[in-house]
DNA sequence: ATCTTAAATGGACAATCGTCCATCAAAATC
DNA sequence: GATTTTGATGGACGATTGTCCATTTAAGAT
């Protein structure tokens, strides 16, 4: 696992053994391009994990297979063994970068946001339910793992990894929220706020992917919000954050 | 499709061209015991769906082949072609038997509840979080379908039944709710309501898919019944629904 | 007891699966 | 320019997939 860890990361340095002179010739490569010969080879990895996101996204986890991947790629056959050592890494390798890619996008959308809590909650729920997040693509693929990932551990723990992150952050602003609002039984009242928050929006893509036609962005927003309205009316609206004054 | 509509349903008649007296020895036959023949049709078809169940369950659906389900049903290969046409079709009756268990099994627990609509949500709420329907085997089987129904209408369709029957009840319930509430806006409001409960739910079965280890049914409860209170504060309360007096 | 009928069996079958390697191409090094 | 090194290629391979049918088995009807 430790060896896809940076799979999407910048070309690592071909030779980790070197020193001396050696060590200097390589990073003069590395300022100038890395090397055509580590660029490529990065550039064809890249193709192949998003050949199999696209694959998963369009036909399903079950009908993805080596045949499928390298002709949606355009690379032979032999490169899933080269690269990944196996379908399965492979496989791994792309649910790995796609909860990345999840992720990455979340931490750049939050770095715009305000600095009051509630601010900071309003953007991750809209920005979990913007069109750059919440898509037919990264819905399909989301479930298609999930629903294989209770028999393949290392999918599992992207998961895990994600929720993670993203609970930690909530509980954060919620937790500065409830002491603010005084609320009795703070701390559980911490925990069940984001609990819940966090279910809501689960709730919601599961609404997209069973009817990505008639799910409505706003609505979703304004239910979310709803509830936070009843549960802190000093801190959320209807339509959001309430800002400090 | 419309073929195995009725796979669970008792057996049916064998022969439906018969009438006058090989009618009167058909319904003879039916009263005693459908005719052996029949009897053990029946039984193995149910064999072959919850052989595929378990499978789902335990291995997930990529690793469901037909040695797989043959193999735990103890039955001969041919028997899923005889009876269901392929293995497609087989899958797809297994996931319709799953749904159709599900909601049997809450439609059971509703004609247990009370009258008052916050008492019909509880059950509901607390059905749903039950161990007889929210168990590992249940959560996985279902996850499992749902992550390849974007590409299976067949199978889509299933949990939008679910999800149907489920939302007009909740739905029925809300609005008599907001009615006694007097809360403005509401339509409005017991439409969010319903979705927003219904999103809950289905977040709190990702929590368990993802946690079945530390997931805790009555928090799971709790926090659903804190959004709810705050929002109708007359019918609920954090121990669930409040009696009408 | 005999005949009829239909379900059950399990192996044959082509198609497809994922893996691997001998070979080739070209970038990096001398 | 010659040599070394390493990524890329695509076909061979055995294993496994799902389908189908000739045959067997046994229940129901006479």
């Amino acid at each position: 696992m430790a060896r896809w860890a940076n799979h999407h990361s910048l070309p690592q340095q071909a030779d980790p053994h070197n020193s001396g002179e050696n060590l200097r010739k390589c990073l003069e490569n590395w300022d100038r391009m890395t090397g055509k010969r580590e660029q490529n080879r990065e550039q064809n990895r890249l193709a192949l994990i998003e050949a199999v996101l696209d694959s998963v996204a369009e036909k399903g986890i079950s009908e993805t297979s080596v045949s499928e991947i390298i002709q949606r790629a355009g690379l032979s056959r032999g490169m899933i063994h080269l690269h990944f050592g196996g379908k399965d890494n492979l496989v791994q390798a792309a649910a790995h970068y796609s909860s990345e890619e999840y992720y990455d996008g979340l931490d750049a959308l939050l770095q715009t946001a305000g600095n009051s809590p509630q601010e900071r909650i309003e953007m991750i729920v809209r920005g979990d339910l913007s069109e750059r997040v919440l898509n037919r693509r990264n819905v399909s693929i989301w479930y298609a793992f999930r629903g294989e990932s209770r028999n393949r551990r290392a999918i599992a723990e992207h998961s895990d990894t994600r929720d993670g992150r993203l609970r930690g952050m909530v509980h954060n602003a919620f937790s500065r929220i409830v002491r603010e609002a005084g609320t009795p039984d703070a701390s559980g009242a911490a925990r069940d706020a984001t609990h819940g928050t966090l279910a809501l929006l689960e709730g919601m893509w599961t609404d997209f992917l069973l009817h990505p036609d008639r799910f409505d962005r706003q609505e979703a927003a304004r239910i979310i919000f709803r509830f936070l309205a009843a549960m802190f009316p000093a801190h959320f609206s209807l339509q959001g954050a309430i800002l400090p004054r």
